[in-house]
DNA sequence: CGGTGTAGTCAACAGTTGTTGGCAAACGCC
DNA sequence: GGCGTTTGCCAACAACTGTTGACTACACCG
């Protein structure tokens, strides 16, 4: 990989663009206003990511980094996932600029189905009972901790948003331990 | 309150306007569009309905209609709840278009918080162990309610927009249960 | 029948958006 | 030092947006 010399700018371009993207959502952060927080002029934008959509591609490259679990024992996954997706969520928003943009766009809705899927889903597979429901125990997965960022981070639901990390861990540990190794609920 | 002779428009333009906002979101749903779709003239829309925010106030009126429960023994709460829910939810797409727009639109989730807070909320107080919790608890349940919602009608995460309905109440049903009636977490 | 208010249409404005092409400066290899 | 390539800025376009005001037609009431 050569450097380039826009490097720079391109690296500044795609800070700005998650910024207003999380904060915005993806039809109101305008090329012009990334623009201007990496300032530079829109047109570099352009030249560089093509176009907005495929700014957004490039700002919204996101690995949940997921640990082995290996080590841990079975029974405190739950715990150690919901905090460790808290984490992840708060240090970086990059998927807080992802949910904004799934919910009316469907390319970074695709984008999300894959991280959730393609990430989620092999931990599940390791830890599921049986191993044909890995998708629908990751998907579960899925909707609690991802129903719980947006209460709290995008909805900003009171109870939700001044809640303790630790006390949500509390809470959320447990429904997300059953979904990932409880029974079958039918 | 009197019929004026223009009620019927007044009816179709909030249809078309849960429609588009439902499908499309806040932005994208344009009032040529909705206006378009009621076979009326965008300037019909600003004269009933003062400017968009008008619109969609009066469009994403809802009501969860929850049931009192007062009948229902308090341990099968979490799945009746359940069941209720996905039902309100696929019968009427104003919830759709309350979650679509109040991603990005302050207003919007200013409403969100409302109904969830204020709906659920008297709910959570009859049923919690000890009635100061009556706000997270219901905070906990929209959480759940509305992730999965989100992955199953925004994202159509493939296993939850395919789960029966009978299989999502019983994953569900539990972890409502819990987070209402369940012992304090911390 | 006449007049008043309502319902609806039409055309246009003003602002914003993504996007494009041309042109100037800086760089780096020969 | 000259020259092609890269980096950047500027101005503009074309489309679309919410929104407005003027004008017509109809309905209803006296």
């Amino acid at each position: 990989m050569t450097t380039r010399r826009s490097d720079a700018t391109r690296a500044a371009i795609l800070t700005a663009a998650r910024e207003r993207f999380a904060a915005d959502g993806f039809e109101r952060a305008t090329i012009r206003a990334i623009a201007a927080d990496a300032r530079i002029d829109p047109s570099m934008v352009m030249r560089y990511y093509g176009n907005k959509e495929g700014l957004f591609a490039a700002a919204a490259e996101f690995d949940l980094r997921l640990p082995d679990f290996a080590g841990a024992e079975p029974t405190a996954v739950g715990e150690v996932l919901v905090r460790h997706f808290l984490e992840r969520w708060e240090g970086d928003d990059t998927l807080l600029a992802l949910l904004r943009a799934a919910v009316t766009q469907e390319g970074p809705a695709e984008r999300m189905r894959a991280i959730f899927a393609g990430q989620l889903g092999p931990l599940a597979a390791r830890l599921a009972p049986e191993a044909d429901q890995a998708p629908l125990r990751a998907g579960l997965v899925a909707s609690q901790m991802l129903g719980f960022a947006l209460c709290r981070y995008v909805l900003r639901l009171p109870p939700m948003a001044g809640l303790e990390r630790d006390e949500a861990v509390a809470w959320l540990g447990p429904t997300v331990q059953r979904y990932l190794t409880g029974p079958d609920s039918l």
